[in-house]
DNA sequence: CCGGACCGTCACGGGTTTGTCACAATTCCA
DNA sequence: TGGAATTGTGACAAACCCGTGACGGTCCGG
């Protein structure tokens, strides 16, 4: 599944170059001219990440980064800057405006892209190992250990909860069903590698619609969906 | 009041940089570059939280971690561990080492902000140092080492009072046994696990209708349960 | 010295969880 | 399309987990 980039500038042509060398990069670029629509499609698309551009007309980059912020929802979304000038990083750096990262114009295409895959590296490897996993409309507490689908309580078993909860936070990467038992079960191969299937299938059972989230790759294993 | 926060790294650089986004962000830092300092600081400064890197010299986190949590006026203070790999995670979070949150490095600045404010959050909320406790019909005064339910005075053993006062200044969040050992009983005695079933027995049984606050999770451990 | 309060351990029993298996359903490829 | 490989499903017995009552030991005040 590619990963959805929103791309925020005035400049429809840079926006439009910009565009085309994600989307060749395997990334899927969502593009917008003006600070409304970024919040707009923020909120909508749930992208991976932000490039947005410090200057823009009305609404500038430092308010939407604010905005961004401000949201429970997108607060924990990765942002990249893009300055004009290489004395205004010093303003946005400092004053922990709440971005990630930064890029002074003029850069090379192959430079913004280093620095985004970097940055998502960064964050996806880091991104809420606490207790509170959120995927989808699926809600877990490793700290209180409890499970809610689309908002309801779910009971699971400590092997159920250990499952879905690998599979949560590995999301998006298949796992394979020995990496499974020795990581849910911790030892080695004692078990039965079909051991899983039962168990995915009461995990399902009990996740009702939203068990959609957890698929099977035939022949290889299990995995989490990144939900859109 | 400003809250403090300890930071123990051993690169002074990282350190001073760390130190200066938390004083930015309105909290005290408090900086120690090995665990021996660590110790010392956090017994005399009473920190709110703690961020520690996993490696330090000589005695490392991981050492750290366990010292803090074996004493009793630590073994509550927020942890957020620093790992150069991600594969360390598994280790520390998964099993049991004792600290609350772990980030990866590199990370931005804004990401361990984000970090030690929705712990401190997390934490606050139940581990008021207050001396009076009040969860559902249940009364703890820890100062005066009295407790009542339905507003009528139960009279509990030392270890049955630490053991309650315990679930229910973190209420919501499960313990497990070992926890509630190394918590309440001290990790030098070695204790079989099961001791905690029979104190939760008689605790329960002292409590009588109210004991429904205590909740048994299976395969896991016991938590005090949150009313809304 | 005795009795009681408190504590840690243990064995038992019931209910739940779990690993395994056989079989049905599905998918994939020849 | 047909058959082989793979996965979903239902059932079941063993294993496990936890509540419970009982027991012996320690400590302390009378």
């Amino acid at each position: 599944m590619k990963q959805k980039i929103l791309l925020v500038d005035d400049e429809a042509d840079a926006l439009e170059v910009l565009g085309y060398n994600l989307a060749k990069a395997g990334y899927e670029p969502i593009l917008a001219t003006d600070g409304h629509a970024a919040l707009q499609l923020a909120r909508d698309q749930r992208p991976a990440l932000v490039v947005l551009d410090l200057m823009l007309p009305g609404m500038d980059g430092l308010d939407v980064c604010r905005i961004l912020r401000s949201s429970p929802e997108t607060a924990s979304l990765p942002i990249i800057m893009l300055t004009a000038k290489a004395a205004e990083t010093d303003r946005i750096v400092g004053l922990e405006i709440g971005a990630d990262d930064y890029v002074t114009k003029p850069f090379s295409p192959r430079e913004l892209l280093l620095r985004i895959k970097k940055l998502l590296a960064r964050t996806q490897l880091t991104d809420d190992p606490s207790s509170h996993l959120r995927v989808g409309d699926l809600d877990l507490d490793s700290a209180r250990h409890t499970v809610l689908a689309q908002g309801k309580p779910v009971v699971l078993t400590a092997t159920e909860f250990r499952l879905l909860e690998l599979l949560l936070r590995r999301r998006g990467r298949v796992q394979s069903r020995e990496r499974l038992l020795t990581d849910v079960w911790g030892y080695e191969n004692v078990i039965d590698t079909r051991t899983v299937d039962t168990h995915m299938r009461r995990l399902r059972e009990k996740l009702g619609p939203s068990a959609a989230l957890l698929e099977t790759v035939r022949g290889v294993g299990y995995r989490c969906v990144n939900p859109a």
